[in-house]
DNA sequence: ATTTTTCGTTCTGCCATCCAGAACACTTAA
DNA sequence: TTAAGTGTTCTGGATGGCAGAACGAAAAAT
C-alpha cells in the first residue's frame, strides 16, 4: 500500500538525501542540476538538514552526517534478532577464518545487518545496511525458501529477477527450483553465481511458529573451499551457528 | 550558522524520526499527542517515509526501517579514517580480550563509528552511531586535548559540561586541567567517571598536519586493570593501535 | 589588472500544498 | 448494542515552499 497523500516536501528531502549518498561531498548547484530543483530550495533543505546534524557543511561542500548512523545503529540494537545472533556472527567468523554474514528481508529486499571478518577473510564491498536482491545471494535464497510462496511471488512482482551475473538465477522456474533445493539440504549455496571464485553458504534462521527471522551465511574463495567442504565440514558449522540462534531466541 | 529559512516541513518529519527511535514501535495516536501534530499530518508524514523505505508498518503500528542503517552505513563506509582504523581496533579487542571503541567528533559531540568485543568484553550498551558528550569519556578527552583551545571553548559553550557522575569532569577548569594531563601523557584515562568500576583508556589520532581524526580506546572493569598496567602495558597497546593507523592513513 | 564566469547565499511574492478538523470504517470493551 | 478506541480518508483555507532574480565573493579567463 503507498502514499494516498504523500508529503512533497518530505519527498523532495529524501531525494536530497539519496543524491548525497549516491555522490558524495559536493556543492549546491551539483545538487540542484541532479534533481532538478532550484538552488534556493536545495539550500534551504540543506541547511534544515544541517541544522539537525543529518548533514555537514565543509567549505563549500555539503555531506551527509553520522546521524543517520545514530538513527539506524538504534534501530539495528532494538532488534532481538540482531542481539541474539551478533555474538554467533562473530564466532562464526574466528572459528572459520572467513568472512561471516547476517541478512534480514525488508520490504522485498536483503539487508545486511552485520558483517564479520575472520583472520584470512576475503574483504568483499559489503556493509551493514546494505541492501541486495534476495535472489542474487545464498542469505537471500535461504530466506526466500521459507517464505510463503505467496509472498515470494509478491517480492518478484516488486523487485524484478534481474540477473546479476550469467552464472546467476534469472528465471521464476529456476528460482523455485533453486529454493526446492534449499530446503531440500536446509542450507543454500552461492557457488560463484554472485562473483567469480567466490563460494557461500547460508543457513536461515526460524522462531518457534516457523517464520524466518533471517539468514547467517559464510564467505570464502574457491580455493580455500573444497568440493567436499561445500557440502560437508561447512554448511554444518553455519548450520550449528543459525540453530544455537534459534535456540537463543525464545529462550 | 543556522538556517536562515528552514524548511518546516522537513523539521516535522525530523521530529517524527526522533519521536518514534524514542517510543520504539507505536500508533498514530501515541505519535499525534507527543509531536502535539494533527492525526492526520502524522498519518502522512509516516506513509511518505514508508514509501521510502525509512518507515515500517506492521499491524498497526509504525516503526523505523533499515534504511537509515543504509544511508548510515554508507556514510561510515565513505570515511577513510573508519577504513583504515576498523582492523586496527578489531586486532585491539582481540589481543587484550576487553572492548575496544573508535570514536570521532561531529558537531561538538563524540559518535562511536564502531565496537569490538574481545573474548572477555564487558557488555556496555554503547553502539555504532551513539552520540555522547566529549568531556564524558577517555574517548572524548583525547579528542578534545588534541583540538584547538578556540574549539573547546565552542564545544563547551554549545554543549555544556553536564556532570554524568559525581566523579566525572564537571566545570571548566577541571577540564583544562584533565586536557592538560592528557597531553603529557599522551593518552587520556577513565578511572570509574562514567561507570562505577569501569577504566577507560584511550588515544588520539592525527593525521600528517596535527589534526585529531578521532580516538581509539579500551574499556576493562578495574578488577582485570591492575594500577600498574592502568599506566603501563595497557597504554602502551593503545597508543601503538593509534600509531598504527596514523602511519596508514597518509601512507 | 580587468573582465567574465561560477559559486553559495539571501530575498520576495505567488501559488502549490500542508494540515486541522470532521467524518468514516473498523475493532475491541462494556 | 452501545461506546470508546483505533487507523484512514477527505476538504478548503491559511501557511509556507520555492522559482527566479539579485548579491557578494572567489576563481578563471582574458
Amino acid at each position: 500500500m503507498d502514499a494516498k497523500h504523500p508529503v512533497r516536501t518530505t519527498e523532495k528531502t529524501l531525494a536530497l538525501v539519496e543524491e548525497l549518498m549516491d555522490r558524495g561531498p559536493c556543492g549546491v548547484t551539483e545538487l540542484a542540476d541532479g534533481l532538478e530543483m532550484g538552488k534556493s530550495a536545495v539550500h534551504n533543505h540543506l541547511t534544515t538538514l544541517q541544522k539537525h546534524g543529518y548533514v555537514l557543511k565543509t567549505g563549500d561542500e555539503y555531506q551527509l552526517g553520522l546521524k543517520f548512523l545514530e538513527v539506524g545503529g538504534s534501530t539495528r540494537k532494538s532488534m532481538e534478532f540482531y542481539q541474539v545472533a551478533e555474538p554467533e556472527v562473530k564466532s562464526l567468523a574466528n572459528e572459520t577464518g572467513e568472512l561471516a554474514n547476517l541478512l534480514v528481508e525488508e520490504q522485498g529486499m536483503g539487508v545486511y545487518l552485520m558483517r564479520s571478518k575472520g583472520e584470512e577473510a576475503v574483504d568483499l564491498d559489503t556493509y551493514a545496511g546494505l541492501r541486495t536482491h534476495l535472489h542474487t545471494t545464498a542469505l537471500g535464497k535461504a530466506i526466500l525458501a521459507h517464505l510463503p510462496e505467496s509472498r515470494v511471488e509478491e517480492i518478484i512482482e516488486r523487485r524484478g529477477l534481474e540477473r546479476k551475473t550469467p552464472r546467476s538465477v534469472g528465471s521464476r522456474e529456476e528460482l523455485f527450483e533453486a529454493l526446492e533445493g534449499v530446503r531440500d539440504r536446509g542450507y543454500a549455496i552461492d557457488d560463484g553465481e554472485r562473483l567469480e571464485g567466490l563460494r557461500c553458504i547460508a543457513a536461515p534462521v526460524k522462531d518457534s511458529s516457523d517464520e524466518v527471522l533471517g539468514a547467517i551465511s559464510v564467505s570464502a574463495p574457491a580455493s580455500r573451499v573444497s568440493d567436499e567442504d561445500l557440502h560437508g565440514k561447512l554448511p554444518e558449522r553455519v548450520l550449528s551457528a543459525a540453530n544455537v540462534v534459534e535456540l537463543n531466541i525464545n529462550y
